[in-house]
This record gives structure tokens, sequence and C-alpha cells, in this order.
DNA sequence: TTTCGAACAGTTTTT
DNA sequence: CTGTTCGAAA
């Protein structure tokens, strides 16, 4: 069965319901496979699940690709050549494999970057491309030298027993296809594979369906070609539009009403998304009211774009909890701005993505040490390890000890227990390597039978970390990352007490490859009192009544880089339609016309999809900083509705004083509407006036100097001490 | 030979 | 903000 499910009809509703009732018929859980986008997705399900049919779930599989396959490697570990401890490496992890991989072929790392050499490897793949296939078909520069690398990391993999996340969807393919008794155990056991955003699966996760589905043949995909993001990262949309065509005999069912949105978000999702040639005709409806218009603001700069978005989620607050506030961006870095205007009025916020949790140095340093007494065989945990704390070891005796390595055949660990056998290693290195490796070997000891969270402890106690983090920079915040850490091994613990695992590998190496999957919005808590802030890509799947969309600017939505094809801007397309699709009740789209990006201020314009929303639809607003002199009289805006984009191509920093009546409705016929009913308040600025900074504050005005677009105030602030502001620049709003 | 500070690079989206 | 690189000091 074929689901093709528009945004907000239903989606995931369907997987369920269908789950639920393949239960009541009597199917037990354990012989079901649901897989989702994100582990959140999974339990979410599984708790909807319960709600419908009275009781747990108890068997069922549900998971992304990736952990269901972690799972599978596990359990077919003998068949395979990891043990069942195998590590997963990240992207970083597998970036310095990559790394350590071209040296061992020679190719200069200046030359070559292991992050594009990476990304190569990673695109073949998803691809399913074996080292040998890429390599004869590799004819620019940078896929030959990939062609060289490519079987090098392979081995390098193979050796530290580990499998970065692309293998773990090739490496159970080629186990579930190549093997017939795994493949018909897995096709024999799910009656039934469920599988949610279909749209957004590669080549490797499709032969996964397949192969699963091999014997029953029973498989439900749910999708929307429309919210398709993931053609970056190897995701196929053919899968979604071939699907009838691979699986005969498919039941095609259609979702057009969107229970989510009122009219007029979804008027404005329909008008942008038809502009795409590359999609299935459809056109999304709703029965709800038209309700309130598509908010379109043109600010000045994202100071000025998050201060504004902040003012209106005040307006927003006597309907609205915080936490049913979403504010969406492109890119990451764009979080920045709004952090600042939150923090700075005490707004709560959680902001999900950018540094996960489990990629914080001194998290992924602990880990490294876990991850050794689980798997010995971890070379790059063994170098993460052996740097930190310093120990006097240094780059040549490891370089030393990677040469003696290659001529025996064990890890680097075992290496370093015989270090002193070493030829030309100074006397302290040696020692100090063998001290390491003893000290992991008597933890390693204690991993199958103390809990993960007391060989934690004990190897935190025994390595000296602890101290090691209090002599640091910002060693407090640190330390409480790795309590934080150790806590979340209790309460994985506590959580799988009962759960009888299949792969019974350790506590500790089944926490670890747990973490190794968990995705920053894995631990998204939708209940907190909190404003979310998160990336569009983020987004996907959620659902918020108050939405802002920022940065809404050619060359940042569609990015750049991102949309240099037709495809590639069809995409951005796709995703600027999942933001506008996350509303409920009350959607925001703003953009600003200057911007801080790679270091630099850009004159930035509106983006070419603000072109095709329908006006009857929105509700243009020009609020910029209208700016106040001292004596408390407003400025008054002078939008030029002729001025055209190319007019601004020029402009300099001069031009900064007009970038607040900018004109983003310029090139059109009807001209803009003002509002300036979000506008800053006016108000009297006098020494002793208690004032919020966006970001250093509340403060007392201490003077003023000059008046108009020039006037300067010297402020002393609470936390932050005196400083002198301009005051049009500022932000400034009055304190209570 | 190691360690450390300074300077510098890179920053799209993610399992 | 992190990781890398380079030179200098220990």
């Amino acid at each position: 069965m074929l689901v093709l499910a528009g945004a907000g009809s239903g989606k995931t509703r369907v997987l369920t319901a269908r789950i639920a009732r393949l239960m009541e018929d009597g199917l037990p859980p354990y012989r079901i496979l649901a897989v989702t986008f994100t582990n959140k997705a999974a339990d979410v399900m599984r708790h909807r699940i319960a709600g419908l049919v009275g009781h747990e779930p108890d068997g069922l599989w549900a998971g992304t690709f990736h952990s269901v396959c972690a799972r599978i490697l596990r359990i077919e570990a003998d068949r395979t050549d990891r043990t069942r401890g195998f590590t997963i490496y990240d992207e970083s992890d597998s970036q310095r494999a990559v790394k350590r991989a071209m040296e061992d072929v020679d190719v200069d790392p200046r030359r070559w970057s292991a992050k594009g050499v990476r990304a190569r490897i990673s695109d073949a793949k998803n691809a399913m491309v074996r080292p040998e296939e890429f390599a004869a078909a590799a004819f620019d520069p940078l896929s030959r030298v990939t062609g060289t690398v490519y079987p090098a990391y392979e081995r390098l993999l193979a050796r530290c027993n580990a499998y970065d996340f692309d293998d773990l969807l090739l490496r159970a393919v080629r186990l579930l296809e190549e093997d017939d008794e795994v493949r018909e155990h897995y096709g024999g056991r799910f009656a039934h594979v469920l599988v949610d955003e279909y749209q957004d699966t590669n080549h490797a996760q499709y032969r996964l369906v397949r192969a699963w589905a091999s014997v029953h043949g029973n498989v439900c995909v749910v999708g929307d070609d429309d919210q398709s993001i993931y053609g970056w990262r190897g995701a196929d949309l053919r899968n979604i539009l071939d699907f009838e065509r691979d699986f005969p005999g498919t039941a095609v069912v259609r979702l057009e009403q969107n229970y989510r949105s009122t009219g007029a978000i979804l008027n404005v999702a329909n008008a942008v998304i038809a502009r795409n040639r590359a999609r299935k005709e459809k056109r999304l409806r709703t029965e709800r009211s038209h309700g309130a218009r598509v908010v379109v603001a043109a600010l000045r700069d994202e100071r000025a774009e998050a201060s504004w978005t902040v003012r209106q989620v005040e307006s927003h607050r006597d309907r609205y909890t915080l936490g049913e506030v979403g504010v969406l961006y492109r890119t990451n870095a764009q979080s920045r701005a709004y952090e600042d205007a939150l923090r700075g009025v005490g707004m709560p916020y959680r902001v999900v993505g950018g540094i996960r949790f489990y990629e914080r140095r001194e998290v992924k340093d602990v880990l490294a040490y876990l991850q050794l007494l689980v798997n010995p065989a971890d070379d790059t945990a063994f170098f993460r390890a052996i740097g930190w704390p310093r120990r006097g070891v240094g780059a040549v005796t490891l370089e030393r000890l990677e040469t003696a390595r290659s001529r025996s055949d064990g890890s680097l660990l075992d290496v370093a227990a015989a270090a002193r056998q070493v030829e030309g290693l100074p006397a302290g290195a040696a020692r100090a390597l063998a001290l390491f490796a003893k000290d992991i070997g008597a933890l390693a000891d204690l991993v199958p039978v103390a809990s993960s969270a007391e060989v934690a402890e004990e190897c935190v106690r025994t390595f000296g970390l602890r101290s090691a983090l209090e002599a640091e920079e910002d060693g407090e915040d640190r330390l409480a990352n790795v309590d934080e850490l150790i806590a979340g091994m209790v309460a994985f613990a506590a959580d799988r007490r009962g759960v009888e695992e299949e792969s019974a590998g350790s506590e500790l190496g089944l926490f670890l490859q747990h973490v190794s999957l968990l995705s920053d919005i894995d631990q998204y808590d939708p209940e907190e009192g909190a404003v979310s802030l998160m990336t569009l890509h983020n987004a996907k799947g959620m659902e918020f009544p108050v939405v802002f969309i920022g940065g809404a600017e050619e060359g940042l939505l569609p990015l750049g880089r991102s949309a240099e094809t037709i495809e590639e801007l069809e995409e951005e397309r796709r995703l600027f339609y999942v933001g506008l699709t996350r509303a409920m009740d009350h959607l925001h789209v703003t953009h600003v016309s200057r911007r801080f990006r790679a270091g630099t201020s850009m004159p930035c314009f509106p983006s070419s999809f603000l072109d095709d929303l329908p006006d009857e639809a929105i509700d243009r607003r020009m609020s910029g900083s209208p700016g106040w002199r001292s004596g408390g009289s407003r400025f008054t805006a002078h939008g030029t509705s002729h001025e055209s984009r190319s007019a601004w191509a020029g402009s300099s920093d001069r031009d900064r004083s007009f970038d607040w009546r900018y004109d983003p409705a310029a090139t059109r016929d009807d001209g803009p509407v003002y509002d300036y009913s979000d506008s800053q308040e006016t108000f009297e600025l006098a020494c002793g006036t208690r004032i919020v900074h966006p970001r250093f504050g509340p403060g007392t005005v201490l003077s003023i100097m000059g008046d108009g677009r020039t006037a300067k105030a010297s402020i002393e602030f609470d936390l932050e001490g005196p400083k002198t502001l301009l005051v049009a620049h500022a932000g400034l709003r009055p304190a209570g």
C-alpha cells in the first residue's frame, strides 16, 4: 500500500492505526516492523499504539533505518566480519578515519580535503557502489583520489571493528541480500513492514524494504513527494514515484485533506509548492476557517528580526503557551540572533540541533574511553583517549606506535600494552602507554559485571578525567555534561530493565551504540514551556500553533550553494513548504535587508519564494527600527515603491540608514501595505529610565548624547556594566 | 619530544 | 566554537 499523504493529513496516524488494527486482528507485535524517521517518532508511535490497543506493543520493532540495521548487525554479528561490540562512527569520527586512510595511501590531505573525500565515499555507499566499482568509474580528479582512499578506508574501519552511518544500511542490505538464511528469517518474521517518510529514502533503504518484504510482500509506506528534503543525502524520489512498479498490486491511497492549518496558511503553502515542476499534482484542502493572514515582515537586520519575533511571541502569549511556538530557519547559525533576543527578555527557549550533546568535546572524550572498553580495536577512540588528558604521549610517539602496529597486526591498544618492547620510544612515553593499556584492560574486565554507569564512574576516576576538566576554562559546564552523560546511562539501563534483548551485548555496548544514533530531535520534549528553535529540516513531522520562519532571503532560503540547479532550487522550495505547513493557526515569515554572514554584513533581498505568496492571504509589514529621538517623536517611513531590487545591488554601509525603509514589495504592482502596529513603541529615553537590551539585558540610562539617528545613550547594564550604544540600533525596550 | 599559546579556518541541511 | 597548524618554550 502506498499512502500519498499531504502535509498535515495524518500520515503518522495512518501508520499507527494500521499497526493497532493488525494487532487487534491477532498479529503479534514482534511480527511487525515500523521504520520511522527519528527515534522519537518511534517512541511516539509506540505510545499511541498503546493508547489504541490498551497495552504496550511489546516486541514491536520500531525505529529508524539506522537503528534497525544496527540491531540486525548486532544480532547477526557472527555472520559478519565485526563483533557485536562494534563502534558506530559519526561524521567526525568517519572524517578522522578518512584522513588516516589518506595518509595510508599517500594522498596529500592538504591538496584533498578529508571532508570532500568522505562525502564522496558516503554518496557511493548510499548508492551501494563498492570500492572497486567506484574506482573503475572514477574519471574526475577527486573521484580518482577517492577511488584509492575508499578501499583503504574500508580496511581501516574493519580493523577498528567499526561501521560508519552508511555502513549500517549497506552492510545490513548485503547481509539480507546475500545470505538466504538471514533474508528468509527476517522476511518470514516480518509479516508487515511499514515505512514513514518514504520520500526521503535512499537507494540502500529501498533495497532494505525490498529485502524485508521479500517473503510476505506486505509493505505499507506513507510519504509526500512535496516534502522530500534529503536529496543531498542520497534520498531518491524515484523510490516513491516507482513504488507501484516495484511492488505490483499496490493499493494507492491519497490523503489530500489537511487537518492542521487554517485556510490562509494552506493557501500560501499551496501557492508556493505549485511552482515546482517535478511533483505529483495535488491540492491540499482544509475545512478550517480562513483564519489570520500570514504575516510577512521586512526587518532591518537579524537582530531586528529576532526582536520583532520576540515581540510577536509576546503578543500571542495570552492565547498560546511558549511551547506552542516554533521558530524555524534554514541554517543553525541563524539561531544565534534569536537566542540573544530571547535571553535578553528572559523568555525560555530551547534550541534543537546545532552541536549535539553527544558531539560535545568533553562528552566525546569520555565516550572514547568507554568505547575502548567495549571495542579495544577502535583506534580512533584510542587516539582520542590517549591525547586527553595530556600524559606525555605526543605525535611522534603515536606515529612510531602505528609503525610498530603495522608489523604485528593487533590494535594500537595491544601495541601500547607492550610499549616497552617498541624500539625508540622515550622511556616516559612507553611507561605512560603501558599504564594506559593496563588501566583500560582492568576497566574492561568490569564491563560484564557492573552497570554502565558504574563503569563510567570508575573510568572517570581511574583516568582523573574529573580533575582534568576542572582545570579547564569552563570546566564546570563540561563537568556537568559528563555527569549528565552518566545520568543518561542510568536512565537507559532503567528503561531497558525487563526488555529481553535478543542480541545480548553488554549494557555499556548497547548504550554506546544507542547514543551514536540519537539525534537532537530525539531529546526534544514538546511539553516544555519554552519556545522551540530549530532548522527547517529538524521541523519535519512537527507542528506548532504559532510558527515563525526567519531569513526568507535570496541566497539563504533558497540557500545559495544549494540552489545551483533547478532540482536543487525545487528542493529548497519544498523545504520552505515544509516550514509553512508546520503552522496550525499563525504563520509569520520574516526577511531582512542586511545580515551578518561569513563574518561580514551583507545586503539581502527578499526570497524569490515570497513572490508566489497570494496577496489576499498575506499581511505585509515593515517594521524596521524606526528609532527614536530623545524628544520622543517617531520616524516616518517613506516606502518608495519605485525602487527596484537592482538599485540595491550597489548598496554599501553608507546606505544603512535607509535600510529600514527598504520596500520589500517594490517590484509588485499593488504596492505594499504599511503597518506599523508592531513597530517599537515610542517612549521617552531619559536619565534614569530602566530599559532592556536584547543582548545585554536590563540596565539604567545614564545619559543621552545627540539626537535622531545618531543619538547615543550611555547605559549602565546590571550584568554587563556600562556601555555606550547607538540608540537607533540598540533595540532598547522599556523595562517591565 | 611534548605542550601550549596564538593565529586561523570553516560554518547547509543529518542518520 | 571547535579543530588545526605553526612556532616557541620547556
